[in-house]
DNA sequence: TTGAAAGCGGTACCAG
DNA sequence: CTGGTACCGCTTTCAA
C-alpha cells in the first residue's frame, strides 16, 4: 500500500505532527529529530499526498488554462511558456481547449472548480465576461492573457495591439508603400491593430483606398480566409502594393493567393503577418511579421496569478507588452 | 464559504450519507428524497469536492501526459486529441514537456504521483524503461503512445513505422525514382521506417546509392538538420532524384536546401515527409507525406488507459496503427 | 430507505 | 521542542 505520514512517524519514532512539521519546515525542530524523519521518509520512499493537504485548505498547486485550441501553434507555444514558468514555481497546468464554444468553457470551468484548481488563466478568446465575474466573486483567482477586456477590471497581460498595428504601418510606409490592404478577423484585438495602423497612415497623410472587410467567421480556416480576402484585393485595378495580415496564417493564405494570381512575394506585393509563430520562419518566403513575445507573456501571466495567490494585490493590473517587428523576406521597398 | 455536502444535507433535511448516495446513484433511494436532494444541490449551487472523494480511494479523474515539447506541432496535435477524448470520458489532462531530459521526466512523474493522477500517458521519447517499470510495480496505470518499446511488455499504441517506410518507398518507386536519399534522426522509430523503406527497395531490385547518415543530435533544429543532410546529398555528382524525410520539418528543410542549390521541388527533386502535421499543407509546395493518424492515436491511448482503470486487462496490448500516404505537390513522376 | 460513525492522509492549534 | 487531537469533505459499512 501507499506509505503515509503515519508510516513515516512510526519509522522515525515520532508523532505525525512532527513529521508534518519537518515536511513544511514549520515550528522549531531538533536537528536529530529532523534527520530521523528525513531518513525515514527516504527509506520508505514517502510521497506526500497533495490531495489530503489541499483538503485542509492548502493549495492544489494546479492551475487551469483555457485556450481555444491547443493544436493552434500560437496557443501551444503560449501554453508551453506558461507550463514552463508554472513548473519552475511548483505548479501543474491542466489545459482545456474550448474551440470558442461557451458550452465547453462552462463545462471546463465547472470541472476544474470541482478539482479545486488554485486559479484560472484564460486565453480562450471567448470568456463571457459574466462568467469571469462569477469566478471573481467566488474569490477564485483569474488572469487573462493575450486578450484584452476594455472597461473590465481584471488582471491581464496583453499585447499592445494598437502599437503593433502602428509599427507595422510605419514599417511599410517607410518602405515606400502607399496603397495598403488589410486582412483581419473581426475580433477586438484586430480592430485595435487596425486602429493603430490607420493612425500611422494618417500621420503620413495616407488612407486606405479600399474598404476594409473584416472576416466574421473566426472559426473557419484562417488559411482559406486569408486567401479569399487577398484575392479580392488583387482583383482591383488599383491593387495594393502591400498587405497587412493580422496573423501569420492569414498572411500565408495571402501569399498563396498572390502566387495563384501570378504575383511574386515580395517582388510584386509585400505581405506582413502578425504573431511570429514558428511557421513564420518555415514558409517560403519567410514571413516578415510583428512578433508577440509569447515566452514573456506566458511568464508574466503565471507570475501575475501567483502574486494574486500570495495576496500581493487586491487591485487589478494590466501588463501591456510591446510587439516588435521581425523582418524576413516577404516585404521589400517599392 | 464553499458549500459542502453537509449544507446540502441540511437543506434537504436528510443525512450526508443520503446525499452522497444520490450523487453516486448508489443504494436504493426514494423518489421524493432524491428530488429534495437534487433541488437542494441546485439551490445551493453545490459542486462536489473531487479531492475529498479521491482521498477516500476514488479516482482523481486526472491523467498525466508526458511529451517532449508541447510547442512541437506533432505533439500539440496529439495532446489535443488526447485531451478531447479525455474530456469526453470525464478526465482532465495535465501536460508536462520533458525536453527529452531524464531529470525533468523524473521530477514530473514524482510531482504527478503526489497529486495522485490516475495514470500516465507517455509520448516522451525519453522514458527510461526502468522508470516505467517502477510505476508498473506500484500499480500505477501507464500507456505509451507514438513510441514503441521492442521487447518490453507495456500497453502501447504506436504507428506501424516499418509499413510507413515501406509505403513511402513503394510510392516513390512507382513514380519512377531509383536513386533515393534518406533524411532521418537516429531514433528507434526512424530506423524502423528506414528498414521498411529498404525492404521495399530490395523487392524492386533497388538499393541506396549513398550511405545513410542519421542525424544524431535530436535536440537541434530539425529544419537546420534537414537542410544540412539534404545539402550533402545534392552535392553528389550522382545526386538522388527523391528524398525521404522522416518528419515534415526535416522535409521542409530539405526543400529549402534544394531551393538554395537552385533546384525546384518537385521538378528537379521529389521530397516526401512524414507525420502530416498541419504545416505540411501550409508550406510551398504542399508536402507529400506519410500521415500518422494523430486523432486516432490520441483516442486509442486514452481508451487504452481507461480500460486499464476498469481492470479490463491485466495483460498488455500493443495497438498498431497504419499510416497512409497523403499526396500533395512535393513529388512527381520522373 | 435512511442515518451514525469510522476513516482517508494531512494540517494546525494547544498542551506538556 | 514534540505530541494529542479536532477537523477538511466525502465514502462506506452497519444499524435502525
Amino acid at each position: 500500500m501507499k506509505v503515509t505520514i503515519y508510516d513515516v512517524a512510526k519509522e522515525a519514532k515520532v508523532s505525525i505532527a512532527t513529521v508534518s512539521n519537518v515536511i513544511n519546515k514549520k515550528g522549531r525542530i531538533g536537528e536529530k529529530t529532523r534527520r530521523r524523519v528525513y531518513d525515514a521518509m527516504e527509506k520508505l520512499n514517502y510521497e506526500p499526498n497533495v490531495l489530503a493537504s489541499a483538503l485542509m485548505g492548502k493549495q492544489t498547486k494546479t492551475i487551469g488554462l483555457l485556450i481555444p485550441d491547443l493544436a493552434n501553434p500560437f496557443f501551444s507555444e503560449l501554453a508551453r511558456s506558461i507550463e514552463d514558468r508554472g513548473h519552475e514555481l511548483g505548479y501543474s497546468i491542466v489545459i482545456c481547449s474550448t474551440d470558442y464554444q461557451e458550452e465547453k468553457e462552462n463545462k471546463y470551468i465547472s470541472l476544474l472548480k470541482q478539482k479545486r484548481v488554485d486559479g484560472f488563466i484564460f486565453a480562450s478568446g471567448f470568456e463571457k465576461q459574466s462568467r469571469l465575474e462569477e469566478l471573481m466573486q467566488e474569490d477564485i483567482p483569474i488572469a487573462i492573457v493575450a486578450r484584452d477586456y476594455p472597461n473590465f477590471a481584471v488582471n491581464a497581460v496583453a499585447l499592445d495591439d494598437y502599437m503593433g498595428g502602428y509599427l507595422a504601418a510605419d514599417y511599410l510606409i517607410k518602405l515606400g508603400h502607399k496603397k495598403i490592404g488589410i486582412v483581419a478577423l473581426d475580433v477586438y484585438s484586430n480592430r485595435e491593430r487596425i486602429r493603430g495602423f490607420k493612425d500611422a497612415m494618417s500621420e503620413h497623410g495616407l488612407k486606405f483606398i479600399h474598404d476594409i472587410e473584416l472576416i466574421e467567421d473566426i472559426k473557419q480556416s484562417h488559411l482559406d480566409a486569408g486567401r479569399n480576402v487577398a484575392k479580392k484585393y488583387l482583383q482591383y485595378d488599383d491593387k495594393p502594393t502591400a498587405l497587412f495580415a493580422c496573423n501569420d496564417l492569414l498572411a500565408i493564405g495571402a501569399i498563396q493567393a498572390a502566387r495563384r494570381s501570378g504575383l511574386y512575394v515580395p517582388n510584386d506585393i509585400s505581405i506582413v503577418g502578425f504573431d511570429n509563430t514558428s511557421i513564420a520562419s518555415i514558409v517560403d518566403p519567410p514571413l516578415t511579421t510583428m512578433s508577440q513575445p509569447i515566452q514573456l507573456m506566458g511568464r508574466e501571466v503565471m507570475d501575475l496569478i501567483i502574486s494574486i495567490f500570495k495576496g500581493e494585490r487586491d487591485d487589478h493590473v494590466r501588463v501591456t507588452l510591446a510587439p516588435t517587428l521581425v523582418e524576413r523576406d516577404s516585404t521589400r521597398t517599392i
